[in-house]
RNA sequence: GCGCCCGUAGCUCAGCGGAUUAGAGUAUUGGCCUCCGAAGCCAAGGGUCGUGGGUUCGAAUCCCGCCGGGCGCGCCA
């Protein structure tokens, strides 16, 4: 069945276009924030009124007057009203406020989901943390809207792979390699013989120990790097798996360098006539593409800079087919937004300017008892994912986390993270889901057949305002999707637990009338699946009892 | 100093391809359980949307300056 709100708005712009030939008439409905105003409003009067040179309101009657056979005969809304400047204000008709609950009844867990028009393989690369030590808060954040950002994007029908790039190649392995030798050799943070680059948290002492105690040999550099490498990638795993996120593929930085891709990359930028040997140095015009300074590709002691291998990373997910791709990282990696483009169109390969996309997060600050908390006693100068887990609890770390805009600094507060009770978002949205799950096992009946219920038994403003919440759930998870901000998503679930709990208090569901209890349960049901649908793209689970 | 991001109620934050009277949570105050989970609900108070200009019939939203904060400015990653 069609879409009422896309067929009044097709009629509206319509017949604006029609008075306003040449204007470009983008004009959505909106949904007015006072409810008196209708359910929808349009303003497209307003905006074609500059290009006439006429009172919006004279237009929008105009408007109105010219559409009114088609609108009546479309049958999706009562009559137009005409308001303030020149709003038009569309008031659905009743039965089709309702028809979500149908729909979402009939669809269950593919409510909010929809088949791409053109199906995309997308890449979200996210977390791609260096296996030199636990994961902190700032790749729990990257863990939280990554796989948020991955699964609103398989929402909207496309191929999404999760990526996780190690860079297991480079300086800071070897700092951790000696590092890792010192504690071998019983030094700690601050003895003399320390390396000056050091990591100092207490997970390197635990790598050395267990090194030793496999029959490690301190003096092999190489086999304790190896070592110390897999133990970490080990630890991550074991978190991300402690934290439901679930990588596809794990690319490895040293595979560039050794399947010469890195090599190859460097070539292509030479024969580009883009770089310049410097001071010993080979240098990209970075320039050329928006950076306020060149860059060095190789050092004059011969090495690469991180970027060349990120280039070239970069290019193997061109080809393999990625024409979207998402990196979710930290701002303080701002920079290389920059570099990894200018480094892509360089190569000139037919890779679009704006290639790849980009979520970048602000800082997370842990507060308990209203103070900062720095450390841990594990990684010594951070704290893990693995502590806010043990802390709060996976579904509170993750709804938490990706409940504010990635550009927002965010405050972890642990003591917020840890009431169960309304004051705590997650548990919130979560009861609301248990809530509903204790309607159904008190009533006992077989939520299969809700989905035949005369809905018109749903007659108060709770009930048709419950149901348009639930209507609007698909057009948050696109818009989300589109802009990449699942923090909209648990704005959403906020919301519609709220209303859901205002309803519970205010109505009974479990009424002796059989056909309001039916109606009250179908809405009840759509209610539970359309919060179970939102918590799961969020990796968070729906609890049927707390 | 330069670049990017941010500045909305005491606090934490939505809203920002302009549009009808600025929102939510929390905190504060006062109400609501003989009845489906009170882990809940209802109500009240609380904001010159950092600041000064500009564009517009109309700006929290767009543009410019300034102030305040974050991040980055390496032949580190």
């Amino acid at each position: 069945m069609p879409d009422p709100k896309e067929t009044v708005e097709a009629i509206l712009n319509g017949a604006a276009g029609k008075m306003a030939p040449g204007a470009s008439i983008t004009s959505r409905l909106e949904r007015p924030r006072n409810p008196a105003h209708g359910d929808f409003a349009s303003s497209v009067a307003l905006q074609i009124a500059g290009a006439l040179g006429r009172k919006p309101r004279d237009i929008a009657e105009e408007i109105v007057r010219a559409t009114k056979d088609e609108i009546a005969r479309s049958g999706a809304c009562e009559p137009l009203e005409i308001a303030g400047p020149g709003f038009i204000n569309i008031r659905l008709k009743h039965g089709s406020k309702l028809d979500a609950i149908r729909v979402i009844l009939e669809q269950g867990a593919a409510y909010g989901r929809v088949r791409a028009a053109t199906p995309q393989k997308v890449q979200v690369e996210f977390v791609s943390a260096n296996p030199t030590g636990p994961l902190h808060v700032g790749h729990g954040r990257q863990g939280a809207l990554g796989d948020a950002i991955a699964a609103l994007l398989e929402a909207q029908g496309h191929a999404v792979t999760r990526e996780f790039y190690y860079n297991d190649a480079g300086a800071q392995i070897e700092k951790l390699a000696l590092s890792v030798q010192a504690r071998a050799k019983g030094l700690s943070p601050g003895d003399a013989g320390w390396p000056l680059e050091a990591y100092n948290g207490e997970y390197v002492a635990d790598i050395a120990r267990d090194f030793l105690a496999q029959g490690g040999n301190a003096a092999d550099l190489e086999a304790m790097r190896k070592f110390a490498v897999a133990y970490l990638r080990k630890e991550q795993d074991a978190d991300l798996q402690a934290f439901g996120v679930k990588f596809d593929v794990y690319y490895l930085e040293s595979s560039l360098y050794a399947e010469g891709k890195v090599d190859d990359v460097v070539k292509k930028l030479v024969a580009s006539g883009k770089s310049y040997e410097k001071d010993g140095a080979l240098w990209l015009r970075t320039t050329e593409y928006g950076d306020d300074k060149d860059r060095v590709m190789r050092k004059s002691d011969g090495g690469y800079t991180y970027f060349v291998p990120d280039v070239a990373y970069h290019v193997t997910k061109w080809q393999r087919g990625f024409r979207k791709v998402i990196n979710v990282q930290g701002t303080d990696h701002h920079s290389t937004v920059v570099r990894v483009r200018a480094g892509l169109q360089a190569l000139a390969i037919g890779i679009p300017q704006g290639y790849p996309d980009y979520v970048l997060h602000s800082l997370v600050k842990v507060t308990r008892g209203g103070e900062e908390v720095k450390i841990s006693k594990r990684a010594g100068s951070y704290v893990t994912v693995r502590d806010l887990i043990d802390w709060v609890g996976r579904d509170a770390v993750r709804f938490f986390l990706v409940s504010r805009k990635a550009d927002s600094e965010f405050v972890f507060d642990i003591d917020l993270a840890l009431q169960r009770n309304d004051e705590n978002p997650v548990y919130y949205v979560q009861y609301a889901h248990a809530r509903v799950c204790s309607v159904f096992a008190q009533w006992g009946g077989d939520p299969a057949g809700l989905a035949g219920s005369d809905l018109a038994f749903l007659k108060s403003e709770r009930e048709l305002a419950l149901a348009q919440r639930l209507a609007e759930f698909p057009e948050v998870v696109a818009s989300a999707a589109q802009e990449l901000a699942p923090h909209s998503v648990a704005f959403y679930l906020r919301s519609l637990a709220g209303e859901f709990h205002s309803y519970y208090n205010a109505e009974r569901i479990l009424v002796d009338d059989e056909g309001v209890r039916m109606a009250r349960l179908a809405l009840c049901a759509a209610v539970r699946r359309t919060l179970a649908n939102g918590l799961s793209l969020l990796g968070v689970s729906a609890p049927e009892k707390m």
